[in-house]
DNA sequence: GTGAAAGCGCTAACAG
DNA sequence: CTGTTAGCGCTTTCAC
């Protein structure tokens, strides 16, 4: 209808009142005569006037928003930390913006700096560059890093982060499927994650005198893992257990060896990590460790807020347990 | 490092120009001396200085943005969708800011209003209120609308929008079901899903001496369809296939009939909509109606980009055809 | 070609 | 308690 919304001034001249007065009323809870309050509430419903948050934002210099950037949004893992924080989000009445990289942290810094000037705090993925990772500090907004801890690294981080303990994930993972009997363990990883190498290390580490192989895959989709089934199966080395770096690539892969003839769990069982909602629905189920992705963005979104709020950040790490999740693609014991 | 970041003003006074000269030269490629050109650009970089996109939108009206509104962002055809229309805001240049309702339309209308205010135009789905729908064309906001046609509906819709053939998809897999010999048919549906009537009205429509049961599930979730097996296997009517309002739910009661004991395809066949990606990978392989999920996101961002830009809107509506995707599920025949 | 000045819509002192 | 006023950072006529 009106092509021109209405402003402050506008509703202020139909009140008949100045622009702060209405501003007041609108914003702060300072008294006014009720008279004067309910004329200005008239004319805004009469007008229909809303706020232009922009010309707020100018003058604030806060914007009610939280951006979130995410490495892919079609990984069930991402979309249940932005369901996670999009729930936090509401209660606390902040928009939230979700960005998708798509897979290629190329742009990252771009991506960030471009959307920390609309945002009053963001919630990154540990997994950018760690130009992209620093940025909102250099720009002095509030950031909470989301990820998986990495040995070595992200123990003295300069911004407050939310973390899963990935080798424990690994561990917890690894020592059930020792205690299957599994001697000859393939793990599948993901070649673009800076996460391998501590989900394969602690695989080793605890496998004793297991065997643990190693191949990769560099895209994270089902068909990845399912085009991979065939090098394992046919390969020189004899397996009889597989972790893939995710549910995404284990449930590709535990189609791919099914299609083979492969009986799974007998010849060999297989597991993942994340515990993504369909991971119980494939068949057989599939063995993962919960790797808190709701909470992680809940967390992210809480911890954000603190720090856009009262000021008390303080770099700390929160440090979330990992929960393996028994199911059938790794029950009953090899041979 | 910089608390506050540098402004335009900062860049005209550390290049010797005034605040126009920097303006002009950044955003219209009007001719400059060269000498104060390479100042100016000098000046920037040492700087570091952007745009203030807020400073910038208050002046011009544009935002560099376009809103999404999805149902439910865990649900993978809306990741899909969102997917296909992030890919497009790229090309184009736009931030896609993405907002996820969560399954509650309740507060669309606020939703949508609240993004209108920061956004060049809006993306949504054709499930929302009407209100909610129609806001953008009361704000004179340009829109798309993107989802499924709804028979007796989205004809002569006020604003453009992209839509999937419903009726034509359930008419594709009725007579696929049809062929496969099954003559007992049950539908579950989404109780709260505006395209319910469609999707069993096309079945039943086709049916011809077939019988057409309906039963309906009110999340949209695996664990739903897997709750909702028993009432099927042990419920008063034999059925020999089951079409589910979409592959979640399908993927859910899937596993609920095997942990039952019902062979599938051979005792019950079973198949959804969308042909989310995990349906090729469950076990039997999930029958599907591929309802374009990115597409309909990639051509509703294109579409909305021409509104944008050209001015070109006209509340033309386009069809997408759907997809039978016949997978193991369905295949042979009853008996 | 380049600068001066007038706002975009709003908030926040500061007066009255 | 309410109005006046001065910007937030940027773009954009309009003169020079």
């Amino acid at each position: 209808m009106n092509k021109r919304p209405a402003t402050l001034k506008d509703v202020a001249a139909a009140a008949g009142v100045s622009t702060s007065t209405v501003s007041m009323i609108l914003n702060r809870r300072s008294q006014f005569k009720p008279e004067v309050e309910a004329r200005v509430r008239e004319a805004i419903l009469a007008l229909n006037y809303r706020q232009n948050p922009g010309a707020r934002s100018m003058v604030t210099g806060l914007f009610g928003s939280i951006g979130l950037v995410v490495l892919d949004i079609r990984n069930p893992h991402f979309t249940n930390v932005v369901h996670g924080a999009s729930i936090k989000a509401q209660a606390y009445g902040y928009n939230l913006i979700v960005v998708d990289l798509k897979e290629d942290i190329s742009h990252a810094t771009q991506t960030v700096d471009n959307l920390a000037r609309r945002v009053d705090g963001l919630i990154l993925s540990l997994r950018l560059t760690e130009e992209a990772r620093d940025l909102p500090r250099e720009l002095g907004k509030p950031a909470v890093l989301f990820g998986q801890t990495l040995q070595g690294h992200f123990q003295d981080l300069q911004t407050p982060s939310i973390q899963i303990r990935g080798r424990e994930a690994s561990m917890l993972l690894g020592r059930h499927i020792l205690e299957t009997g599994r001697r000859r363990i393939m793990y599948v990883g993901y070649s673009r994650s800076i996460w391998n190498a501590d989900r394969v290390g602690a695989l080793r580490e605890i496998a004793g005198d297991a065997e643990v192989m190693e191949m990769s895959v560099d895209t994270q989709t089902m068909e990845a893992g399912e085009a991979i089934a065939a090098s394992i199966v046919y390969g020189p080395q004899k397996v009889d257990a597989i972790v893939c770096y995710n549910d995404v690539i284990a449930i590709g892969l535990l189609h791919g060896l099914c299609d083979l003839g492969v009986r799974v769990p007998e010849d060999i069982s297989i597991a993942g990590f994340d515990n993504i909602a369909v991971s119980r629905y494939v068949t057989p189920s599939l063995t993962t460790v919960d790797m808190r992705s709701e909470d992680l963005g809940s967390r992210s979104l809480e911890r954000l807020h603190l720090a856009i709020e009262s000021r008390d950040p303080g770099p700390t790490a929160v440090l979330l347990e990992p929960r393996l999740m028994v199911r059938a693609s790794t029950q009953g014991s090899a041979k």
